[in-house]
DNA sequence: CTCTCTAGTTTGTATTGCATAATAGTGAGG
DNA sequence: CCTCACTATTATGCAATACAAACTAGAGAG
């Protein structure tokens, strides 16, 4: 049983969560996300991005507009929420606090909590 | 895209923590982890706490005796947290605590950081 | 022109754990 | 015997990561 593969199943649902926020906060583009995951301790690469990026355009979340690369590479596509998204959002978030004391009550005294 | 569904996810690996830390207080039996799973809001069926136990046990990290019940039904499963459990049990709410943090991080001045 | 490199996007496979549903056995009481 | 409450078991389906590989656009060098 590894420890590492249990990190990997608490991210699942979470990364959804992260990466929803940072777009709401502005039209950003995949690779940018990657940047501001990793600033947080949170790795992830393309083969996860994407398809969940995906995901979320496809369910109304997202919606991107293509734009040419400021460095003179190929072009890239910036992603921001819709209404929708950011409702949703403010839900992801609630879910998360909710699953936050809920754990943190089972594991009380056992966790850091703040 | 359903929240329901997301709320699934993110208890991916997270119930792990959650049973592993109630059983490392002292033995229970299952029925019994429902109900304090229940008390913290956490809602977990048989068909969802039954293979994690066994995940767990054949990873050596509970162990677990045959007692009758208290209250003349079927005879109950106790199970107790052996030491590499304790272990690991360290480990996982030092992950837990490490994703909480990554978590609010990204999603900083959205949630309810506590 | 072609090739190389960097930047950026796409997609398929494998793995794993939860949700759900159904099933089965034990002991006590009628 | 049957019924009920209690307790345990297991299989199937679904979904999101991890990982790897592949592809494309634009710029610069030869």
């Amino acid at each position: 049983m590894k420890l590492e593969n249990t990190k990997a199943q608490m991210r699942k649902g979470v990364l959804e969560l992260c990466i929803l926020s940072i777009i709401s906060e502005g039209e950003i583009y995949p690779t940018e996300i990657i940047e501001k995951l990793k600033d947080s301790k949170l790795i992830v690469v393309q083969g996860t991005l994407y398809p969940l990026l995906t995901r979320l355009k496809n369910a109304g979340l997202l919606e991107y507009t293509w734009k040419e690369s400021t460095q003179g590479g190929p072009p890239r596509k910036y992603y921001q929420a819709t209404s929708l998204g950011r409702e949703f959002l403010q839900g992801l978030i609630s879910t998360w606090d909710q699953l936050q004391h809920a754990v943190n009550q089972s594991t009380k005294n056992l966790t850091n909590n703040e």
